[in-house]
RNA sequence: GCGAAAGUGGCGGAACUGGCAGACGCGAUAGACUUAGGAUCUAUUGGGGAAACCCGUGGGGGUUCGAGUCCCCCCUUUCGCACCA
């Protein structure tokens, strides 16, 4: 044994026998309970940096423990493989986009076997390849059949830097979730998955989700947006036509002094020819479809309208009231028209107060106390008054009734509005799964037969620039109608990459299977993800879209799971000196320099020992140094007695010695506490844990008299604890003590709850709730005894001078409250 | 504005259902070993005080024998949502 602990030796050694072992694969096996381990798979962009050492440094340690803990462990890694960076670097650098993605790939996994992880390599998928995206373009048939994919056109989200579409997921405050740039809305044909055929099931699911953070289930809530209201028709003055408005408070219907359309609005087209109206109109319009939607949606930004012309009918009232066109209403909710109440919407009432719009209160407040409607809306529920024969009630019935008499007058009915929409998932891209779709002339929109797939995206020798870059390309366009057997066309449409990443983790349980995209008796060994470890920043983005095709693969029959992840952890940012790491900041910490200086497994240590895992951690060299250090600590000790281990079992004969006890009551405390912080995924407090037992240890060796067989033991449990956070040092030591078989086969130790108590406790005497004095006793002492022995105390006895005894509480094994008075 | 989470030594952070606040690590101080130490080991380390003690978990109230933990009000930070009809 080397004096010195020598991590690079020992990181090498291990990682190559693991590497020949083929250690890590995995395998169903009906004898053992399962343990799925999932960390999101990252995007090959170059390196990795220090935020996925914290992910799957984290999903290792659960990944070690569960095994070694008896469970059949899958733990498996892919790569994220297509999408705009490859193609934005293939531009900024010439490099082709497969080429920059394919070399990334190779450093990235080498990096990742640097870092010790336990992945089965042979589940290893990337995105980017034929045979994992032809079961995209499967899919995508599928839906199609299934009337879950669908191409309309319609107002999209452009993004400008990217040159493509982007979904409503992907738009962050009116900004690209990528780069941050400003988003407008164009008009264009897309593809669109239908995920609102599940608004309803994706929101009640969430109950299911007991092991997600109630943060993401907000989230996801708020983004699904359900509201319960009605649908009501209006009547345009003078004319055949209607239009509907959604709302929530049909109660104040008797309010409306206008509506309000969108300026997206299909009638508003109509009417741009209004010699009168019309200028105005097609300015404002095009004023709004100019204007950045971050703006315009904002609520600082002030409503702006302007008077159509036209005149719509109240169908309760019968009256005429001005149709409006306004910035503050939204094609994309509802249905893009409101009936505007000023008397009780605040939005309508600030419109109305700009352009004198008359104000009409039709609710007053239930106890009958006035509100002042010239200064504001008043928007609770209350009771209904110019409310023709509705007046009297209160809103709660109001609502049931009114649409109760719209649907029996045939002008409304009961509805719910969701904020969801369609995911667009067409891209106006290169680097991605074509869409497998051909126009036809004669036979219009037909599906790729599946016998063809995969539609193969075309090489190419050049970057191709603007546009959807397929279409350029002669060779892809053209082909024959599979129906009709002529000439016909392509889709040169990508999808979405966020279609790649919402099914991959049902590929790793079988990844190679090219008759199905999955093989139904492996996804049902090893379904559901028991814990799924990422970032937040994916709460209504890919963790929404991967609920819909889950739902959406039980529907078209490929299996039969609602819901594919049983646990979600999500991690925190690795921060430096309080903000983000970023190049333009000159704060990035390179894993490869740090593994290069102290080692994986002093960095896999400190990136879970530095804080809790699910808030920021602030990066600290010297923290990181302490780690390394506490590694060689343990090192040394094992150095000094290794010599004299040999031949001697931990479990020799029952210990006397009052230090020896001491010591293995520590290693039998540590045991369940470090299992146990790390089922809860506290890794931060089970670090700390072994290292009070190296304390324990290092004092028990100073004071003398603890023997090898002992010295053994706690060596051999340190050695066993860490080997979910710092494996390769763990299996070295492992091996040193004389093991032959790796830790990843060796099962977790057990505690002894007998060794593991204590001999003596501390009872805390307080005084009027104040700690005063402390006094030792058995461990199985009465309360009665407890309180003998604490009004025995001297300070008790002191205090209780010329006072009076007011109670006594005794807290079992802890602590006596005296209370004198 | 609405909602959520958080606020504890010089720093990162511990503290299960209310029961010794500050585990563990960093940093710091002193000593030992040393030619030397930025290595290692030992000891000390929330503040005040000579001490008995007193004060301390963002601030203010409250409940309780007892509050970092529970309740009310306020402040700050972070993160979501933000004209959603």
């Amino acid at each position: 044994m080397n004096e010195k602990y020598d991590f690079e030796a020992i990181e090498q050694k291990w990682q190559q026998r693991w590497a020949e072992r083929d250690q890590f694969r995995a395998a169903e096996n009906p004898a053992r309970p399962k343990y799925y381990v999932l960390e999101m798979l990252p995007y090959p962009s170059g390196a990795l940096h220090i935020g996925h050492v914290r992910n799957y440094s984290l999903g290792d340690s659960v990944a070690r423990l569960r095994r070694m803990q008896g469970f059949n462990v899958l733990h498996p890694i892919g790569w994220d493989a297509f999408g705009l960076p490859a193609e934005n670097a293939a531009i900024k650098r010439g490099v082709l986009p497969e080429k920059w993605t394919l070399d990334n790939i190779v450093r990235m996994r080498t990096q990742c076997k640097r870092m010790g992880w336990s992945y089965d390599w042979a589940r290893e998928v990337a995105t980017c390849l034929p045979d994992y995206y032809r079961w995209n373009q499967w899919f995508f048939i599928q839906f199609f059949k299934k009337g879950l994919a669908y191409k309309r056109k319609g107002l999209v989200n452009w993004c400008e830097k990217c040159q493509t579409v982007l979904a409503n997921e992907q738009v962050v405050n009116g900004a690209c979730w990528r780069d941050g740039s400003q988003v407008i809305q164009q008009e264009l044909e897309q593809w669109y998955w239908r995920i609102t055929n599940y608004a309803q099931e994706l929101l009640d699911d969430l109950s299911k989700l007991e092991n997600w953070p109630e943060k993401v289930l907000t989230m996801q809530t708020n983004w699904i947006g359900r509201s319960e209201g009605a649908r009501v028709s209006f009547q345009i003055a003078d004319s055949d036509r209607s239009f509907d408005i959604f709302t929530t408070r049909v109660d104040t219907i008797h309010g409306a002094t206008f509506v309000v359309l969108a300026p997206e609005h299909d009638l508003v087209k109509s009417w741009v020819n209004d010699p009168q109206y019309g200028p105005a109109l097609t300015e404002f319009v095009d004023q709004m479809r100019r204007q950045d939607r971050l703006l315009r949606t904002s609520e600082e930004a002030e409503k702006k309208g302007v008077f159509t012309g036209q005149y719509a009918i109240n169908p309760y009232t019968r009256e005429r009231i001005p149709i409006w066109v306004a910035n503050f209403v939204l094609m994309e909710y509802g249905t893009g028209a409101i009936m505007a109440v000023p008397a009780h919407d605040q939005r309508d009432f600030e419109f109305a107060t700009r352009y004198n719009i008359p104000i009409r209160q039709v609710i007053q407040p239930s106890d009958g106390s006035a509100v002042d409607i010239s200064k504001g809306a008043f928007v609770e529920y209350g009771t209904l008054i110019n409310s023709d024969r509705f007046s009297g009630l209160t809103s709660e019935a109001a609502l049931e009734k009114m649409v109760e008499y719209a649907q029996s007058q045939g002008f409304g009915e009961k509805t719910v509005s969701f904020r969801l929409k369609d995911w667009g998932i067409s891209r106006q891209r290169y680097w991605g799964t074509p869409i497998p779709i051909i126009y036809c002339d004669k036979c219009g929109t037909v599906p790729v037969p599946e016998k063809d797939l995969p539609v193969v995206l075309p090489k190419i020798d050049r970057i191709l620039l603007g546009g959807s870059p397929l279409a350029t390309i002669a060779d892809f366009v053209a082909v024959t109608c599979p129906n009709c057997g002529k000439p016909a066309r392509r889709e040169t449409d990508t999808m979405d990459t966020f279609v790649d990443s919402s099914w991959y983790f049902y590929r790793y349980t079988s990844p190679r299977v090219d008759s199905a995209p999955i093989d139904n008796q492996a996804v049902q060994y090893w379904f559901p993800v028991d814990i799924y470890i990422g970032g937040v920043e994916h709460a209504i983005l890919h963790l929404i879209y991967m609920r819909f095709f889950s739902k959406a693969m039980r529907d078209i029959g490929l299996c039969a799971l609602d819901e594919p992840v049983a646990a979600l952890f999500t991690q925190g940012m690795v921060i430096k000196e309080g903000a983000k790491m970023s190049k333009s900041l000159g704060n990035v910490v390179e894993p490869d320099e740090i593994v290069r200086e102290y080692g994986a497994d002093a960095l896999r240590l400190f990136i879970q020992f530095a804080a809790p895992p699910e808030g920021d951690l602030d990066w600290n060299e010297q923290g990181l140094e302490g780690c390394f250090r506490f590694l060689a600590r343990l090192w040394r000790l094992a150095y000094r007695w290794i010599p004299r281990l040999e031949g001697v079992d931990q479990q020799a004969d029952a210990t006397a010695d009052r230090r020896e006890r001491a010591l293995r009551r520590k290693i039998h405390q540590t045991i369940p506490k470090v299992g146990h912080d790390v089922e809860r995924l506290h890794q931060n407090t089970a670090i700390a844990a072994i290292m009070e037992l190296l304390n324990a240890a290092y004092e028990a060796e100073d004071q003398g008299g603890v023997r090898p067989a002992v010295m053994r033991e706690a060596l051999e449990t340190m050695t066993l604890l860490l080997h979910p956070f710092a494996p390769h040092f763990a299996e070295e030591m492992w091996e040193l003590l004389g093991h032959r078989e790796t830790l990843w086969n060796t099962t977790w130790p057990q505690d002894d709850p007998e060794l593991a108590r204590e001999e003596t406790i501390e009872i805390v005497i307080q005084i009027n709730g104040k700690p005063r004095s402390r006094f030792l006793a058995p461990p199985d002492v009465s309360n009665e005894e407890t309180e003998a022995l604490a009004l025995k105390d001297e300070k008790v006895k002191a205090a209780l001078e010329g006072k009076k005894l007011i109670k006594v509480i005794v807290i079992p094994r802890r602590l006596v409250n005296v209370v004198v008075g």
